[in-house]
DNA sequence: GTAAGTTTCAAACGCTTGTTCTAAAGTCAT
DNA sequence: ATGACTTTAGAACAAGCGTTTGAAACTTAC
């Protein structure tokens, strides 16, 4: 297997025109991964189904990233980054400007990098928020070992922000408050529908990302500021 | 087997009181079931782990049961009239009283018998919230199929409540911010904290109910209500 | 063209899964 | 105690699982 340092150099091949602009190997792995992890879980989806919708061979997983546990793992951290990063970008915008912020701009701050999420396929749209919901009711290991503290700058900054945005609650509300806004925020873009357990379909199945924010600001921002 | 008609009326079985006064062998596997199907999952739960830690024979629950799909069935099935039939009871006696609801009774109509879920161990305690929350996110059979319409009657109760209570909102937005507020109430009695995905351990890890309580109702009723 | 390195492939491995089968044990009314 | 019925028991089943192997195919550099 190439090293990962060996793959920043390697050139990018060129593919043929004719029959396959489709993506090496890997990425047609993850990629499909990614999308039968969301569906049908970890446990449930196998390396056969995998493999056979990427149309690679079986042993391909194993080679390209050792296990299927580290497939997951590879799946998950693929997108974790970016959008990180993009949070964080957002909150230093509004730092910059020098100005005391708002619950508001805090929130958007976090939905806008959902949205960019969920309107661009290729960083997986909508897949990896409804991921990580999985992800965290499946109690998976990744997140209990490696993936813990790598992000843990992400809740500081926003903790930090919020207590200088509501300056009138205490640390403890604070984190109570942001447990559930987050909550809220996860599971609307993840179209997690609780109520879905009861009715057949509802409102929210059609899913327009803009929709979804145009309903959640408001519900969200009020939820935080109200007094306690 | 047992027929279900057969076993309504069959009479108590008198427990030996010296050595096992543990329930009988369904019960015991339904109980079992129910605490492993949450803390690993559907896929990832197999007949045998029941079946070693119910201490009953590994073919029981074939035969008590019909299949480990039927099994989640019932497992699920135990609790949900229950708890549908606390809510609308809940419902029941806020409408009877004749005055104009708020939100707020509303909201406390359906914590308080997640509250009442979470203090009896006899009904599984917290067990079942989090079962909820795994099964929509898994996305099961069981949801898209029998459960679905036998509850409607859950959804349609509070939303005409809730159009009641806030009659300034169009049913469209009273959909949206329902579907906030049960996403939002549902998680924080499941115990998901989204934010554990970033940092080891939350505020919300003690999980009193009562505390959960106390913080989660100002939030909720705030979003509810909040101007659009 | 040769050799070294990388990737693909088919086949097989040992193991676990849900389910089934048949016999044994237990229960209960007559 | 007999016979009908219910429940438990251990063993086995085919199927699917993640992983490993070793050779073939491909790519790259000299």
């Amino acid at each position: 297997m190439m090293s990962k340092a060996t793959q920043l150099l390697t050139p990018i091949k060129v593919q043929d025109s004719m029959e396959a602009n489709k993506p090496d190997t890997a990425t047609r792995i993850l990629d499909v991964a990614e999308r039968l992890f969301v569906e049908h879980g970890f446990e449930a989806t196998s390396l056969r189904m995998i493999t056979q919708q990427a149309e690679v061979n079986l042993a391909a997983v194993n080679y390209h990233f050792g296990s299927k546990d580290a497939l997951f793992e590879s799946v998950f951290m693929r997108r974790i980054g970016p959008f990180v990063a993009a949070c964080l970008a957002e909150l230093d915008t509004l730092e910059q400007s020098g100005q005391t912020l708002t619950a508001e701009q805090l929130v958007v701050s976090f939905i806008r990098p959902c949205l960019a999420l969920s309107k661009d396929p290729a960083r997986g749209g909508a897949l990896f928020v409804r991921l990580m919901s999985r992800t965290l009711v499946e109690n998976h290991r990744l997140l209990r070992e490696a993936l813990n503290q790598q992000y843990s700058i992400f809740v500081q900054r926003y903790t930090s922000a919020f207590q200088r945005a509501l300056p009138q609650f205490g640390a403890e509300d604070i984190a109570w408050r942001m447990h559930f806004a987050f909550s809220v925020m996860f599971n609307a873009f993840a179209g997690n529908d609780v109520l879905k357990i009861f009715v057949r379909s509802q409102v929210v199945t059609a899913r327009d990302p803009d929709m979804i924010v145009k309903h959640l600001v408001p519900f969200v921002v009020a939820g935080l500021t109200a007094p306690i």
